[in-house]
DNA sequence: AACTCGTGGCC
DNA sequence: TGGCCAAGAGT
């Protein structure tokens, strides 16, 4: 044991600074990735973090996903995008089912190209965050547009393709072209914060992160690297009780040896969003048709399909609900509300129901959806749950 | 630099 | 049950 005084990182700026004769070839202070992983190397424990470790688990106990290659054949582009794409903020279980239709939808990034934006829409409809459906369509479009139907294997030019950030740019540059690109994601931003004890709390320290990330990543092998990293961070160095005697980095782990693992990584505190109130209006005509429109192209739920309601506010629908009805009809409130949570605020739904005759014409901008066509809106989850409170027939997603 | 942007599962 | 969390990006 070299040294069980190794102090935590606190940040960048401030670890470097401390270090003698490493100002001079230290560049920005925003780029302290080599200065870091030499500094922390030997004050981390019984063994330095590498990249090979973490390769040889991989090799042992890689996960078996839909989208990643048979160990020795090689990436599908397309497919790494596509999973990329879907795994943004989603679970790998949430994502595999939607991955297998997409694939068997639009098998080629040509097809998704072509295909029409509503199409894409529907595909994704319940996975969350649309605007990554949009941005994947115009990916697909700008991929054939502009790159001949091939994902570039450049990280500068994936991450200006839309829907294609830092960590996604990475990712599939990494995966699919082998680029030793360093991909953070939440996984190895918790492994990090741990092996190094980082006291920095999130957001702040990404740069950080991505400095220590880069410095470990092998120059062969980066895809399986990228891979075995997050791995590493979803199977054991997982967010509560960590398996830290199954992790090939338990030797330098600095929080594993101080006994508080689970305690990183360290996050700002993030306020509440407030509660929002509205009514959604279920007309029913006689034959089962359901009143349905379109949500605008951008902000939340953009493009996708709803029923027609009041706006959503803090104060709810002000006095008289029924001036919010689409149209006059003998609107009855359900028992109840329909309850659901965005990231950045809570809301509360009133839902009236209100059967109509054959021939009730469709108000401006909304349209009649035959009951077995509600399978090919594209219905977030949320207004599925409005369906399911007034009774109408849904199969759910 | 903070906000916006979904959803379902877990303990 | 409710807060936390998941292979982040765009603005």
């Amino acid at each position: 044991m070299v040294d069980t005084e190794a102090a935590p990182v606190k940040s960048a700026r401030k670890t470097a600074g401390t270090t003698a004769g490493t100002t001079a070839r230290r560049g920005r202070p925003s780029q302290p990735a080599a200065v870091q992983a030499d500094l922390l190397a030997p004050a981390v424990g019984t063994g330095l973090a590498e990249a090979a470790g973490l390769l040889a688990w991989y090799d042992r106990h890689r996960r078996d996903l839909p989208w990643r290659a048979k160990p020795g054949e090689t990436a599908d582009p397309y497919r790494v995008w596509l999973s990329e794409i879907m795994l943004q903020q989603t679970t790998v279980t949430a994502v595999k089912p939607y991955f297998d239709r997409f694939l068997q939808r639009f098998p080629t990034v040509g097809d998704l190209a072509r295909a029409p934006q509503e199409a894409v829409m529907q595909a994704w409809a319940g996975l969350g965050y649309y605007s990554r459906a949009r941005n994947l369509h115009a990916c697909a479009q700008m991929v054939v547009a502009r790159h001949g139907g091939h994902f570039p294997a450049d990280i500068d030019q994936l991450r200006a393709l839309p829907g294609i950030g830092a960590y996604t740019a990475a990712a599939v540059g990494a995966i699919a072209f082998g680029i030793p690109a360093a991909a953070v994601d939440g996984n190895v931003e918790r492994v990090l914060a741990r092996l190094y004890a980082v006291e920095e709390p999130l957001p702040k320290a990404k740069p950080l992160f991505h400095a220590l990330a880069q410095a470990l990543v092998p120059s062969a092998r980066a895809g399986d690297f990228a891979q075995a990293f997050m791995d590493l961070g979803a199977t054991i160095c997982t967010p509560k009780r960590p398996a830290c005697v199954l992790c090939p980095w338990s030797a330098p782990c600095m929080a594993r040896a101080a006994g508080t693992a689970e305690t990183f990584p360290r996050k700002a505190a993030k306020k509440e969003g407030t509660l929002r109130l509205g009514a959604s209006f279920v007309a029913v005509r006689a034959d089962g048709a359901v009143l349905l429109r379109t949500r605008p192209p951008e902000g939340l739920l953009g493009g996708m399909a709803e029923l027609p309601g009041s706006p959503w506010t803090p104060d709810g629908p002000n006095g008289d609900i029924l001036a919010h009805a689409p149209l006059q009809a003998r609107w009855a409130t359900l028992n109840g509300t329909v309850r659901h949570v965005f990231t950045h605020f809570p809301l509360e739904l009133t839902v009236l129901r209100a059967d109509v005759p054959r021939k009730t014409p469709a108000p401006t901008g909304m349209r009649w959806v035959a009951a077995a066509e509600l399978d090919t809106e594209a219905l977030p989850s949320l207004m599925r749950k409005v369906l399911v409170k007034a009774r109408i027939e849904i199969r759910p997603v």
